[in-house]
DNA sequence: CATCGGATATGGTCTGACCATACTGTGGTC
DNA sequence: GACCACAGTATGGTCAGACCATATCCGATG
């Protein structure tokens, strides 16, 4: 008989292969973000595929914001590298909260985790606070509940920003993008912010005056307010 | 003349309109992991749109892990929902390290802010160590750094889970993986791997032991150990 | 020189076909 | 009745070709 025994376990599938080409071309050309990948015609002839599987790879590495494909002529037209992580873990995250196969503990708990880290390092930094100066003032003249929260994430995501880590900053901004909805309800249910607020300015205070464990300790004290029931 | 003034500012792709719709469906009918979507063929006649469309959008789905196609026929074909944050995180992590829009030095800080965080948890709460154990004593068996570096793998990502947040056991996993490559070289170049085990014991009986401030101790000095440079 | 309009390159969508895979049911065989 | 071989069929994977929408480019025209 002939050789049967063994044959792969999983055929890769065609677009997995142009996906491992483009990948491969990235990081053997040493692309980066602005640079222009070639048309998608033009690759699938390149490839020897179809130009559904050139679109399919396409998709991926946009949902994984590698790539942002913008139709037309011209030098802004065609797949362009980019490398926006953010949106990719924010959809990320909101799926697989939608799924119920994470909770919004965990959610909560990995936010603690990175603003108390984002606090320390910007405290020892002595980071530049002229974006968290501007969020929290912005905070001030907040009218209702959304607006009190958009203030209030820009006031965190740029605390997360200032620990001087993209990765880390990347992921905060995930978090709370995916949970807006929540924190929503949770300052309703509060009320009055005035509190918040003044969680705010102390930690402010801390990173201002370069005191790493202060900071920390603010923001320990500060999501234990604005979430009391975890 | 006819009202032209107003135009979306930016058309909906159709695959996003489709991803719209079968996300709603997950939140609005609960749908979990396991429970099966409809066929690609079914699911284009329902939203009227074509099949190329509907497979973009699955495409999306299945890399951010939330859908996992099987070819076939019977209750285990078709497009399933998962839950598998992991390889998507990983994929993200990986391209743009590619893309030298992330530096190594970020992807380590922030392995050492998870591990930090996710030892203490487990010495708190006095977590199962088994598996720990069982990659502690797979690591003494290591001839190649190729292998030490697979149950160095396997002992950090058991301490991420042991924390009990599947978010930074999901988080951890990737940026192992992603920077698996980087692991290698760096024990090559330690060449001796024993103070490395001493580290992983001294970890694992401060997390027996439940002493959260030695546990974290223990993993700052580990990693300072194993990259150096940073 | 300025402006307008067609040519063109690019992504976005659709249609219809075919293939590979894996279960399902049917019928025959023992 | 139990078992097995095989055709049927539903599913995802791929391909080819067409058409549309959009945005630039470039030449003709004033």
């Amino acid at each position: 008989m002939t050789d049967t025994r063994w044959r792969p376990v999983k055929r890769t599938r065609t677009f997995e292969d142009v996906l491992a080409q483009i990948e491969h071309r990235i990081s053997e050309d040493g692309l980066t973000a602005g640079d222009r990948l070639p048309a998608e015609r033009q690759l699938a002839e390149q490839l020897g595929v179809s130009r559904s599987s050139v679109r399919e790879a396409m998709r991926v590495l946009e949902t994984l914001g590698v790539v942002s494909s913008q139709a037309g002529r011209g030098p802004d037209a065609g797949a362009v590298l980019v490398s926006r992580p953010d949106t990719a873990l924010t959809d990320l995250l909101r799926l697989h909260l939608g799924l119920a196969a994470l909770e919004l503990r965990e959610v909560v708990d990995t936010r603690l985790m990175i603003e108390r880290w984002a606090a320390g390092h910007a405290a020892t930094a002595r980071a530049d606070t002229s974006a968290l100066t501007a969020a929290y003032e912005g905070m001030a003249a907040a009218r209702t509940p959304e607006e009190f929260v958009e203030h209030d994430t820009a006031f965190h995501c740029a605390l997360a920003d200032a620990s001087g880590n993209r990765l880390t900053g990347a992921i905060m901004r995930s978090l709370r993008d995916s949970m807006r909805r929540y924190a929503v309800e949770a300052v309703e249910r509060l009320g009055d912010t005035t509190a918040l607020q003044a969680d705010h300015a102390r930690i402010l205070a801390a990173i201002t005056g370069g005191d790493p464990g202060e900071a920390e300790r603010a923001v320990t004290d500060h999501l234990a307010r604005a979430y009391p029931s975890l």
